[in-house]
DNA sequence: CTGAAAGCGCTTACAG
DNA sequence: CTGAAAGCGCTTACAG
């Protein structure tokens, strides 16, 4: 058995309220008595029992993090950080994993949240919108929206109150400017992009803010082709290769998402090509062996220390009941070798 | 407020007890009557209190894993997979990360034991034994070690429950023996390994493995060279840099984890050696990205999803109160371009 | 400044 | 077959 409060309680000669009163620092116990009994708390080994004080104050001291895919080194990242910020504010993290799949999403947002597991859950969104969001938002969960928006079209209160919710994410606003005016400056006019899901708002918004983008430097909005992925590494391989099989095919390739980045890049090695000879590409999301490619990845990282803390002070001041509000620390492109010049022989 | 036991034997006009045992599946209750509870509860969207069900029965249907370091792949791969197994048994993952460092997993093995948070430990020991891995012995926490084994030369009660912990880890020896067979084939005689620090268990073996594969085939023990690194991707790096210096380097390097060898081979190039042609290099864990390095890197596989339904297997075991045994599924060799004839002209 | 008491939401012997 | 009651380990108003 384990050490409780009461043990404690009859080594100092106390009761255990005081204990209780002693180790969360109240002023009602003398200074005396409040030093012996941490001292004794201490030496004894006792740390109070998580379930008994979740039930007493309704709270956990733990939050959850639903991510869609922790093999994806980004959410690994993110998940690393993430645990660790949560653990500077002695919170533990539980940690889910979707796999994309919004039923599976929705039962960890019940199993979390309705069974108390947790205070509040961070999660990144399979979906613009599903059932277990909603639910959580109609009964007012805390909730924190990473890496992806979601859909706030209703007019519900379940909506109304997830439209609260703050929502962190990176800005990648600039980066993909950025991306436009490397890829136009190379001569590059036939652009393929390989974008989310474009039922999710990251995935429209992330092709929508290249497209404007290259449209602005003057590249004809028909001569962009975009290709749907899911965020997988196949899905970017797949998308490469129906990009290819245009009748004009793009110069330069840009994958919306690290994974599908490696299967746009193996893609485009099994057709034959080489980049950035034959075909630029520029990826989304960075890791530290990009530039241990062949050839060395350009890409877009996203700040993920910024995004996990902004994640979890949202989160602490929801439990705080402050309002929060939302973030986005801004990407930033990382210049390797995977753009080059557009093939003339390939150009428009 | 969300719905409890009380509100739901309430509109099933029964009393707590009795939804308790009905959802329990208990025969003690009348099969109309535990239909109708279990469809009245669904109907309510009831999930029991977990805290309240750890105090009373001290069990929170939760285990924790502390891993060394998310952001390594192998990790979070294992993480994932570990993730998924826990639910498929309704089990939550309470996910920490020591980072390398002794201190933190042994705050995170208190938090997690003492306070009850979970149920038990599966842990990857970033040492050969701490105070916090003995606590656990000595109280006699549910623990699995992961990876990794751990040092049990003392006698004392403590060090022997801790033995009696189910050890999970992947074996290395037929791959590593293909990797001296395929080495030594390819005439190399002066080899550098990256090892993981040497005072684990871990580094000795995977060290000790190949050692005694190369000197089998007539590699001279005093031909190979040893550095250690810490399993991060800069003392692999590091590492390269001091085996390079020798009077007499290596012409083949293997580097005992993943991260190390994406260090090793970042070390290689700004040595300004050709991997193949220069050094031959192998690394251990393997990446859905390795084959589009320059060169591809030959690499061990680990069993990571036999590894991480051993590992919950193990701990369910534990809870059930029955013995559990380890287990060592086997490693496996995956060739790709890193590996070429010994260099002639940096030949012994 | 400290103690005695109630109660958070469950489960499980114990009655009937 | 179901109900009434106790108790898991805490915290917090209420006495004194």
């Amino acid at each position: 058995m384990a050490v409780r409060m009461q043990d404690v309680a009859a080594r100092a000669g106390v009761t255990a309220a005081t204990v209780s009163l002693a180790l969360s620092g109240s002023t009602r116990i003398s200074a005396a008595t409040r030093e012996r009994v941490t001292r004794i708390a201490e030496e004894m080994g006792y740390r109070p029992h998580v379930g008994a004080q979740a039930l007493r104050t309704d709270s956990t001291r733990s939050i959850g993090l639903i991510v869609s895919d922790v093999a994806n080194p980004f959410f690994a990242d993110l998940a690393g950080e993430i645990q660790r910020a949560a653990a500077r504010h002695r919170y533990s993290l539980v940690l889910c994993n979707s796999d994309e799949d919004p039923d599976r999403q929705d039962d960890y947002l019940a199993a979390l949240l309705a069974g108390r597991r947790v205070d509040g859950v961070i999660v990144v969104p399979t979906a613009a919108m599903t059932p277990g969001l909603r639910q959580a938002g109609a009964t007012r969960a805390r909730i924190v929206l990473l890496d992806r928006p979601v859909a706030l079209t209703s007019r519900d209160a379940a909506t109304k109150h997830l439209a609260q919710s703050p929502i962190v994410r990176s800005d990648a606003r600039e980066a993909l400017d950025e991306v436009a005016e490397l890829l136009t400056g190379l001569g590059h006019r036939r652009i393929g992009i390989i974008a989310p899901p474009l039922q999710t708002q990251v995935g429209q918004e992330r092709r929508d803010l290249l497209v404007d983008a290259l449209v602005r430097r003057g590249v004809p909005r028909r001569s962009i082709t975009v290709a749907e992925g899911d965020f997988r590494q196949d899905s970017g391989a797949t998308a490469t290769a129906q990009l290819l099989a245009r009748r004009q095919p793009p110069t330069a390739i840009f994958a919306a998402d690290g994974l599908m980045a490696v299967g746009a890049l193996k893609g485009l090695r099994s057709a034959g090509l080489q980049v950035p000879r034959d075909v630029s590409l520029v990826g989304f999301d960075d890791a530290p062996w990009f530039d241990l490619f062949d050839p060395p990845l350009t890409a877009i990282a996203q700040p993920i220390v910024a995004l996990a803390s902004a994640a979890v002070d949202a989160m602490l001041a929801l439990l705080a009941g402050e309002s929060a509000l939302g973030s986005q620390p801004a990407c930033q492109l990382v210049h390797r070798g995977s753009c080059g010049p557009a093939a003339t022989g390939r150009a428009a």
